[in-house]
DNA sequence: CTGATTTCTTAACATAGGTGAATGTTTTAC
DNA sequence: GTAAAACATTCACCTATGTTAAGAAATCAG
């Protein structure tokens, strides 16, 4: 049995082993290399994937630059929602940022498990809400804060990200260039 | 029966008309003047709000600005989802903008609902999902395009905020000042 | 209908962050 | 271990938007 999925899981509406091996069986496994690409602009995104090893980054390629929209380590569910659910191509990019592996299911198999089990269907109503606060709480930093508040938050509260990502993608994810990332570093006197 | 609630419910999932009045026979309906709160920051959001009339805003009050977050208009649900599914104070004021008309159903009422029939947790995912791509394409909005950009977007893609709602709140929606959305449609020559 | 209030516009000046270019540093791949 | 690639820094200058202040126009409430 994969613990660490079923925990993961298990956190958000409890299974037994019966029901977790019946959502497992609808999964694979898959491996990326550091930049190897997990989606690219353009494709339908039709699975929702769970980091079990890695990070990975979704950006958009916007007149040149990219815009990151969020990273995402180990423990972790990532899908791109408004293409899973509507079936449009995705305008979005997610490529691993490190020697990642991810854990999918496709947008089929969890349609048969909503049917079959009203506690997968919860399941996804939890995610869905999730994500929405967590995309609320990013837009609100976005409109709310300067890039030096944003930076400053981002350091306090997923010092993750100051670790392990390199910093012009910090830059990008916070809605700035490296070199204004630069400026405010030193002004803030590289914490 | 409340035709329009039946059938902007339906939209979503296909209730009969039993199932509607089980959901209906939970809400209350309740009447703003126009410049009336609905909820002010501090306040715990424990309503989901149907608007049947009317139009609301929601806004956050920082270092004396306001950061217009949305509008909703007629036939729309809202709920600030983060306070209503974590207890904590909201950090929202909604008002009204026009004399507004809503229909509210609490959060017991609703989790009543989920445990009693599938259906119901199935609009609940459904209207978290369609939700969280809302914001998320506010959020590429914000992020991804100039002022004046978000500006012509708005116009071409909500017509009934233009129409409907003070150019200052406008201005605030798309994250700018009263002045600097004036010198835009300036240059723009008054669209 | 009218005064009070709210909303919109303009302008001069300030500032955060963008841009381009040069240089230094670190990491990666072989 | 080394060359190439990726990443980070600094600087000078630029631009979009913010700020303050004033007046004009529109709307509201009694």
């Amino acid at each position: 049995m994969n613990t660490q999925l079923f925990q993961n899981i298990n956190k958000t509406v409890s299974l037994s082993k019966e029901e977790f091996e019946q959502f497992y069986s609808y999964t694979q496994t898959i491996k990326l290399k550091r930049k190897e690409f997990l989606l690219s602009e353009g494709d339908t995104c039709k699975h929702s994937y769970f980091v079990s090893k890695g990070c990975l980054r979704y950006f958009y390629s916007i007149e040149g630059n990219e815009h990151t929209g969020q990273f995402f380590f180990e423990n972790n569910w990532y899908t791109d929602l408004e293409s899973f659910l509507t079936g449009k191509p995705s305008r979005q990019n997610i490529e691993a940022l490190e020697p990642t592996q991810i854990i999918t299911i496709s947008k089929d198999s969890l349609e048969k498990l909503y049917m079959l089990n009203p506690k997968f269907e919860r399941f996804g109503r939890l995610m869905a809400e999730r994500a929405f606060i967590g995309i609320k709480q990013r837009t609100e930093m976005l409109t709310n804060q300067s890039a030096e508040e944003r930076y400053i938050n981002l350091i306090r509260e997923r010092p993750k990200v100051i670790e392990r990502i390199p910093q012009h993608y910090i830059a990008s994810y916070i809605g700035i260039q490296p070199q204004s990332l630069s400026r405010i570093r030193k002004k803030l006197g590289n914490y």
